[in-house]
DNA sequence: TTGTAAGCGTTATCAT
DNA sequence: ATGATAACGCTTACAA
């Protein structure tokens, strides 16, 4: 009388068994190896079909050291992973070029000290070869977990100065400067700014770009913060800038959700876009085409962002470039009806 | 002279042989067991830090038969993946009591056969225990490789009558009936219908409960159906629904994002809302309260959902309940300006 | 062409 | 309280 708990998954065992052949031939078989008679091969596909056998990824990878999966790692609260364009842009194009190199992309969301640890824990394992990691903040505890693990990585966004790894992203400040450009050329006298995550390089530099460009007119009674890229943090700073000066008639909100926040509020409190106030944009995400009016903003190549990225870690992963090297992306100005 | 690759990663062993104990005692150490000394558990510490020692979770899922992770699988082209709030809202949920209980959550996104193939490849190692399925197509492979996983899943939504696996949704026909009924009920006369995704459990309910709500009146020149709940679907099939019939007085729209692109075409086409014409959605998304006027929807606990398929996962994981059943969460209309 | 056996890094049982 | 040692399921020399 045996006790039959759940059925035991079929192993290599199971079906050399079956095939009445040894493990090493079952093996090459199943890893399409040459020098297997015809015979042994049939009788393993046959033994394979009829004992169920699925292999083992875990013991695998285990034998093999890789995991042919890459981790996509986001350090953001869930709620903006979800609503942040950007990233899942990026995630496009990590996805499309990991995909297309046979590996599996796996993401993880970091939303608390928690699943920081957690996730240390996870990349640890044989359980990715690499990652891509986005929106790190300037002095994350993961930078350290990666650098113990001394694993592959890619970073989207210039790494803190202190850290040295390879990294792809934009010149934010560069393009800031631009489009806050292009509200002082088109007249704007009292331009302000809904500045976003100064604790990252994206926020900072948007910022630094802002001030660049405006130079003496420069006022800092007109720059209101938010921690978050969100379509709230938009409305309800703006509430804020037209309390500390009715006459603003520009405004550079550093993401498309922002400035559509930005928008709505200006529409509550009867002004006219762009007649009465200019506004800019930033990320040409699909925020910008719905808008009324749409958002003239800067088209940030987020896509390609993760595939360079993306193919960075692939490249390390080939043994190639060692050291850490940052890539610059071209950004352009996108004309719109908002400004 | 010896040729030095790249820096083996350390292992219990050299823990072990750091603070001169057997490989066993460290591992109890690791993993807080009690019955250790004071002495060797400070020895151990200071080894695993000198010698920087991270644990290999393949071997360890390996040796312990799981795998401490629960897969969220979406089966969506990657661009709705990111658009649709409420997978968005359902991942949100998911993603809480997984953390919750311990383990970590990976996301996998199928959206060719080939990513089919590499997600079951994927689900047949040790690397997760069991699995929440989002938006399976009504005769998708994935349930064939579950099958024969024979690895705890749970659905999102109702599954094709001839698979039978536990899953949560919510009653698609009857809120799609009752919304249908509040147009019908506020004197609309001539209402369409945009379908979309109609071989899904959703879009098929939806259609059907819109037909029920309407008996008689049912005109089926009045419904365009489009693939896929998009911004852009509910915009062209808007204009194909005014094309058809221009006395429309009344839309359902089959999801708010679908909804929102109806009313900017009838924006575009001078029609006003809810003068001219009531439209309502479904999902009670963000889109919801970002279109003007803000959408008469339907509510669908989205996060709740999420939250559900997860405890059930985890629940099949310590042997409870076997059998496979479904749970149906409430819904209710939520009443704006748009109808 | 095929079988044998030694790893891969953990955990767990059983002595001690 | 601790040390051996046998799994876990797979790959891969090396022998035959």
């Amino acid at each position: 009388m045996s006790t039959s708990g759940r059925p035991r998954r079929a192993t290599i065992r199971d079906v050399a068994l079956e095939a009445g052949v040894s493990r090493g031939t079952v093996s090459r078989v199943l890893n399409g190896e040459p020098y297997v008679s015809a015979q042994a091969r049939a009788a393993i596909e046959a033994a394979v079909a009829k004992v169920g056998y699925v292999p083992n990824t875990a013991a695998r990878n285990l034998a093999l050291q890789r995991a042919q999966a890459i981790g996509f790692i986001v350090h953001e609260p869930h709620e903006l992973f979800l609503e942040d364009p950007n990233i899942g842009a990026i995630l496009l194009g990590a996805n499309r070029v990991v995909s297309g190199a046979d590996h599996q992309m796996v993401s993880l969301v970091i939303d608390s000290e928690r699943d920081s640890r957690r996730v240390a824990r996870y990349l640890s394992g044989g359980f990715v070869d690499g990652a891509v990691v986005v929106s790190a903040r300037q002095n994350d505890s993961l930078f350290g977990a990666i650098g113990r693990l001394s694993i592959p990585a890619t970073l989207v966004g210039r790494p803190p100065a202190d850290v040295s790894v390879p990294w792809v992203g934009i010149d934010n400040r560069g393009a800031a400067a631009a489009i806050t450009g292009h509200l002082v050329s088109t007249g704007r006298r009292r331009i302000g700014m809904i500045a976003v995550a100064l604790d990252r390089d994206s926020g900072a530099d948007r910022l630094a770009g802002f001030r660049e460009a405006l130079g003496d007119r420069f006022d800092e009674r007109l720059v209101v913060a938010r921690p978050l890229y969100e379509y709230t943090a938009g409305r309800t700073a703006m509430e804020e800038l037209l309390e500390r000066d009715p006459e603003v008639d520009g405004v550079f909100a550093a993401s498309d959700a922002v400035a559509a926040g930005a928008l709505d509020a200006l529409r509550a409190h009867g002004r006219r876009v762009p007649e009465d106030v200019g506004v800019v944009g930033f990320d040409d995400s699909s925020w910008a085409r719905r808008t009324h009016p749409q958002l003239t903003t800067v088209h940030q190549p987020a896509r390609l962002l993760g595939e360079r990225a993306a193919e960075s870690v692939l490249a390390q992963l080939r043994g190639e470039s060692p050291e850490p090297v940052g890539t610059l992306l071209e950004t352009h100005v996108v004309l719109r009806g908002s400004a």
